[in-house]
DNA sequence: ACATATGATTTCAA
DNA sequence: TTGAAATCATATGT
């Protein structure tokens, strides 16, 4: 910094105090003195010896009329000129990036997930607090987010603090900077353009930084997520209720227990879980039912009763308009996994190998009947024709092809049979 | 601690 | 795409 003047001192006396300079060297190169030059650099020299000699004042006073020289905004817009023209143009030539991809994804990231959107609430205790607050009644989800969300929140509120921190940073840089180049301005040759470029620089350089840690935040979130938010690692039992619900459909519905897209909805409404999660438990309940039909027996008959008590209370209720699962229940006898229509009896005396699954059904709906009949009988007078109707359907409704046939149920063997027998291949 | 129950995921076939 | 079957990973009951 100290130099500065004094350099351009120098060279503001060698320009001044030698105006001939140069005509001299021209004439030295062919006259050969030597000696003359030698002279000039001797002569240079002691100037510049001399110059810490000077006094400060003096210096000043220079620098004062070289820059108040009516040729100097003249001479320093051709220099400035000149160097936008090398320089300045090929560093120009590679700025001016499109919006970087990459960059245009992670603040998309960020504002999804609420890290960089509008601050909403307060600090993470806010967030926690209403999330306790709001979810009273969904008790499971709320509970299970608020950890998480007060988590978010902290991320957020770093990522906030240290975004300030770099704007901040940034700022301050670039005003002094910009100061620094103004005030350099009056003694080189700079252009304005010049400066906002190198501003522009400034703020890339910065923005880079930004990046990153966008990019730490979003790492930061994405293991908050899979580590809160993957409903595998954190399975929640679904509560009773739906439970109750979904089994009253999958036992009303034995016979087909398919349920149709709408159905799913509206179970899934119900049950308050996604349609997934419907499909997914059906799913799971079929393979598992079908696998060890034994173990649902008693759940089997449980829920039968309970939904013919319901029909037995809506049809006593309202008209004798059926029930939306008495019709179709005609199919608890009816098929499931079971592939022909018409002649079950048949079929399941063919599959000689595989019987197991015919005759275990046959005795399970069997039981089914029974235990339904049972427990009609149990409910009070008015399930009387009910039961009728009830009765009716396993054996006449054959017209879907059963999984389990209510066609076979010749013998009666206990529901108690157990699991043991169900599998061939365990005893083999 | 262990066994069982259960929701979710993966793999495969139709 | 859907469902069956196998499997995973956790929840829950003992």
């Amino acid at each position: 910094m100290d130099e500065q003047p004094r350099l351009m001192h120098s060279h503001g006396v060698g320009m001044a105090g030698h105006p001939g300079l140069a005509p001299h060297m021209q004439d030295g190169a062919t006259a050969a003195d030597g000696e003359a030059r030698k002279q000039d650099i001797g002569d240079i020299l002691q100037q510049i010896m001399t110059i810490t000699d000077q006094s400060l004042d003096e210096a000043q006073a220079r620098k004062h009329a070289l820059n108040c020289h009516r040729m100097k905004p003249a001479l320093f817009n051709v220099l400035c000129e000149i160097k936008e023209k090398t320089v300045l143009s090929i560093r120009g030539a590679q700025e001016e990036e499109p919006p970087d991809a990459q960059l245009m994804r992670l603040d998309n990231m960020l504002l999804a997930e609420g890290v960089s959107g509008p601050e909403k609430g307060g600090g993470s205790a806010a967030a926690a607090a209403a999330a306790a607050a709001a979810g009273g009644a969904g008790s499971d989800n709320s509970a299970e987010h608020s950890d998480y969300r007060a988590k978010l929140s902290q991320i957020r509120q770093i990522y906030h603090t240290e975004l300030e921190k770099y704007e901040q940073a940034c700022n301050e840089f670039t005003t002094h900077v910009m100061n620094l180049l103004r005030e350099q301005s009056r003694t080189r040759p700079i252009s304005p353009k010049e400066i906002e470029r190198m501003v522009g620089i400034i703020h890339r350089k910065f923005s880079s930084i930004q990046m990153q840690l966008k990019q730490s935040t979003c790492e930061a979130v994405m293991i908050l997520r899979s580590r809160f938010l993957d409903a595998r690692r954190k399975r929640r039992n679904f509560n009773k209720q739906a439970t109750e619900i979904l089994n009253e459909y999958f036992y009303s519905h034995l016979s087909n227990p398919y349920p149709s897209e709408e159905a799913k909805e509206e179970l899934a409404k119900k049950c308050s879980i996604t349609v997934s999660q419907v499909s997914n438990w059906f799913g799971n309940k079929r393979i598992r039912y079908k696998k060890n039909i034994g173990k649902f027996q008693e759940e089997a008959n449980m829920y039968a009763a309970k939904t013919a008590v319901n029909a037995a209370n809506a049809s006593a209720q309202g008209s004798q308009a059926n029930s939306p699962s008495t019709p179709n229940s005609a199919g608890s006898a009816g098929s499931f996994n079971m592939s022909n229509s018409g002649d079950l009896f048949m079929s399941v005396q063919s599959l000689n190998g595989d019987s197991y699954q015919g005759a275990q059904v046959g005795a399970n709906v069997q039981s089914q009947v029974d235990t339904l009949r049972h427990v009609i009988s149990q409910t009070g007078g008015y399930s009387d024709g009910l039961a009728a109707s009830q009765m009716y359907s396993p054996q006449g409704i054959n017209t879907n092809g059963g999984w389990q046939d209510a066609t076979t149920p010749s013998s009666v063997t206990s529901p108690t049979e157990g699991p043991g027998s169900v599998h061939s291949d365990t005893s083999n």
